[in-house]
RNA sequence: GCGGGCAUAGUGUAGUCUGGUAUCACAUAGGCUUGCCAAGCCUAUAACUCGGGUUCAAAUCCCGGUGCCCGCACCA
């Protein structure tokens, strides 16, 4: 489906809308309705059993959303995320004053304040690649970062978090006293993050604010035990620097051991399978639509010594989206905030030594993901439209249905009550015909409807207490005994975990 | 930010050139009928993106704003 078309669908479903819309909206800013918010909490709940399942010492935490100054400054988003802007005054096309001094000064530009760039950039005389005009403006900063006035004076200054991540590091140092005293120590936060961006599209792939799910996991760079015999013979879809240089677009299936044995670190490969893992096994993207896709030294933030991308193709998008990525910062947060808060921020190892703890960060863009199942899981199927998403992750996780509105409307309204109050996500129909309510769920993708109907409600006979349950993807009906119901489909809405 | 295109019920559309308050389908709600896969009939709800201008009269013509799409740039 094209983006538009799915975003109309997604609208009329309820699923998510533009913020403020009887405004004319807001760019950038979506709400979601209840199928959405059902949606984007399973996500989350998924995401969680999964990654925190990894190690029984990788724990959720909630920081607050809002960072002081001194907190991005120390980490580099003060400086790093404002781009010096200039602007040509004769045909208005807007460059970054410092890739533009790239080209005079081959020397490169990393550690030069935006003032100085802009000094140099007067001096030199550049002319706008774009019309050759030499009009250009001298630079203005632009920061992607909200700044907020914070306390009564309104001179404090504070910034919402521009990434999630940012609460992880500054609770490193709390985490270690309350938890065991050893590394590696996993710290995993689900929360909003926000970004100024100059031109929102595509939906929910450039918000300006969006949800993270990320695990910032801390160890000593000297010893990082994982299980890696659990994925040595996994094969990974990887699209490496080497392979893109030659104009390559497909991945290559490489095993997670001939990847180590290409340099990259075990910690580092048995993260990326088992990331690799919760995209093709548990969100169950296609196989064959995934691809780990490997950022070069120039793509990469200075501070990570090995990014992949995780990406899907996505129809909608026309190509591969970033979904998620794994980064090895080393210790380049712990340093920064360290220094920022004049607090030593190492630890002592369990064989005595102190060490200053690398981080391995795996992120996940938890509306982007939503996005992509509606993408790839919601598809045409004859004249119906099914989203085919897993049960655990259905926002309704069973339908019900009285054949006949006025003889078993009773009975499965108080059945509806019942499997509610066993914590089933369950919801009553009886509008239309049983054809249309199966097609309303079909299309908000849930996985099982049962039907109500003569048997069900009467008095004697084999069929006494059972009703019908039709399965979204097959269509295939079972008869089942209503007290069996709950049992039946339990396991299949609890989200998987990883096995070793 | 720049350039181009677009904007009519919940969704998709006709009408715009050539001014006279809006077509059809699906969806939604209610009813009849039917009773396990979007059937049929009746009824109802429901729209000209916003603001200003021209005109007796603006969905239609003019100006501006906003939003969306595509390209450029941007995406720590």
């Amino acid at each position: 489906m094209k983006s538009d078309e799915l975003f109309a669908l997604l609208r009329r479903r309820g699923v998510l809308w533009p913020s403020a819309e009887i405004y004319g909206g807001a760019q950038g800013l979506y709400d979601y309705g209840p199928l959405g918010t059902a949606l984007k909490r399973r996500i989350e709940d998924t995401w969680s059993a999964w990654f925190l399942g990894l190690s029984e010492d990788y724990h959720l935490i909630e920081p607050a959303e809002i960072l002081p100054e001194a907190v991005v400054r120390a980490s580099g988003h003060l400086e790093n995320f404002t781009d010096p802007e200039v602007s040509c005054d004769s045909c208005h096309a807007v460059f970054r004053a410092d890739t533009l001094l790239e080209t005079v000064r081959p020397e490169g530009v990393d550690g030069l304040s935006a003032a100085r760039i802009g000094t140099i950039l007067a001096e030199s005389s550049i002319s706008c690649p774009s019309c050759g005009k030499r009009t250009l403006s001298v630079p203005r900063p632009f920061n992607m970062m909200f700044g907020l006035d914070f306390g009564v004076t309104g001179d404090e200054r504070v910034y919402l978090q521009p990434e999630t991540a940012q609460g992880s590091y500054l609770a490193f140092a709390r985490m270690w006293d309350v938890g065991r005293h050893a590394l590696p120590l996993g710290i995993a936060v689900i929360g909003r993050a926000y970004r100024n961006e100059i031109a929102p599209r595509q939906v929910l792939f450039r918000m300006r604010a969006f949800t993270q799910a990320e695990l910032q996991i801390f160890f000593d760079p000297a010893a990082f035990p994982v299980p890696f015999d659990s994925v040595r013979q996994e094969e990974l879809p990887v699209l490496r620097v080497p392979a893109r240089e030659r104009g390559q677009e497909s991945p290559e299936r490489v095993s997670a051991e001939k990847l180590v044995e290409s340099g990259l670190p075990e910690f580092y490969v048995y993260h990326m399978v088992q990331s690799y893992r919760f995209y093709r096994d548990v969100l169950k993207y296609p196989a064959d639509a995934i691809r780990l896709f490997e950022k070069s030294d120039a793509e990469r933030a200075f501070y990570n010594r090995i990014q992949f991308d995780v990406e899907v193709h996505l129809e909608s998008l026309g190509g591969y989206k970033e979904l998620g990525a794994v980064h090895y910062r080393g210790d380049y947060d712990l340093t920064r905030h360290g220094q920022g808060s004049a607090k030593d921020l190492s630890v002592t190892a369990k064989d005595g030594h102190r060490v200053l703890p690398h981080v391995l960060e795996l992120t996940f863009g938890v509306d982007r993901n939503l996005w992509a199942l509606a993408d790839t899981h919601l598809v045409r199927d004859g004249d119906r439209s099914v989203w085919k998403l897993p049960p655990y992750l259905a926002p309704v996780a069973l339908g019900v249905f009285p054949l006949l509105r006025k003889e078993h409307t009773a009975y499965a309204r108080a059945l509806t009550a019942e499997l509610a109050r066993d914590g089933i996500s369950v919801e009553f129909d009886d509008a239309g015909t049983i054809g249309k309510r199966y097609a309303r769920m079909d299309e908000a993708g849930t996985p099982y409807c049962v039907t109500v109907d003569g048997g069900t409600v009467a008095s004697e006979g084999a069929e006494r207490g059972t009703v019908t349950v039709r399965l979204r993807d097959t269509k295939a009906q079972e008869r089942v005994a209503r007290n069996d119901l709950a049992s039946r489909i339990r396991s299949s809405l609890q989200p998987p975990r990883p096995s070793g």
